[in-house]
DNA sequence: TTAGTGATATCC
DNA sequence: GATATCACTAAA
């Protein structure tokens, strides 16, 4: 069954692990859906985090992420690809979650290639979008914490945060 | 290991 | 306006 808003209306070290294991649908515009099991995701967290767009406040990229739970965060990384993240928890509080990785492809922007999300999603409501939502199949894995990558910026107790979900066994 | 790619934040 | 930086990937 789809998730529900009051899912996604939590803090993201709440949703991040619960994440995992669930399945992202995606409609696309030619017909045909999508069904993928998400693997990986990441915690973003706050202004406090310095690995977070919003450690630099409230800019024009990171203003997304202070918007509602539900809201899709897709920015263009690299020059290259564009990442896929939900926002999380209360209005005004930075917070998101990075979806890494699905069965079949390991890494963020592979995922959103396959998926062909891309900058006009940014903004979008995983709540209302019809070609794009989770569902919960019941199926639980167990959930390997680790660190965030490719942050190297952050400060080292950011870097060391087990911000990172994957999924191991079915359980 | 390295190039490729372009938006963003930050400095002038 | 300029430039350094970046939540990555594919090819070698």
């Amino acid at each position: 069954m789809k998730l529900g808003p009051e899912f996604f209306h939590r803090d993201c070290l709440e949703v991040a692990p619960e994440l995992v294991g669930k399945i992202l649908v995606r409609r696309l515009p030619e017909g045909g859906e999508i069904r993928l099991r998400i693997t990986e995701t990441e915690c973003y967290r706050g202004e406090e985090d310095t690995a977070c767009h919003a450690r630099f406040g409230r800019t024009k990229r990171a203003g997304v992420l202070y918007r509602e739970s539900g809201t899709l965060y897709v920015y263009l990384c690299y020059g290259i690809h564009w990442l896929l993240n939900i926002v999380t928890g209360e209005v005004d509080v930075p917070q998101a979650v990075l979806i890494r990785a699905c069965e079949g492809f390991p890494g963020p922007g592979r995922l959103t290639k396959r998926l062909g999300i891309d900058g006009s999603f940014n903004g979008l409501s995983i709540n209302s979008c019809p070609c794009l939502w989770v569902e919960d199949d019941g199926q639980r894995f167990r959930i390997i914490p680790d660190r965030r990558v490719g942050i190297d910026y952050a400060s080292e107790e950011d870097r060391n945060r087990l911000w990172r979900f994957k999924a191991a066994d079915r359980l």
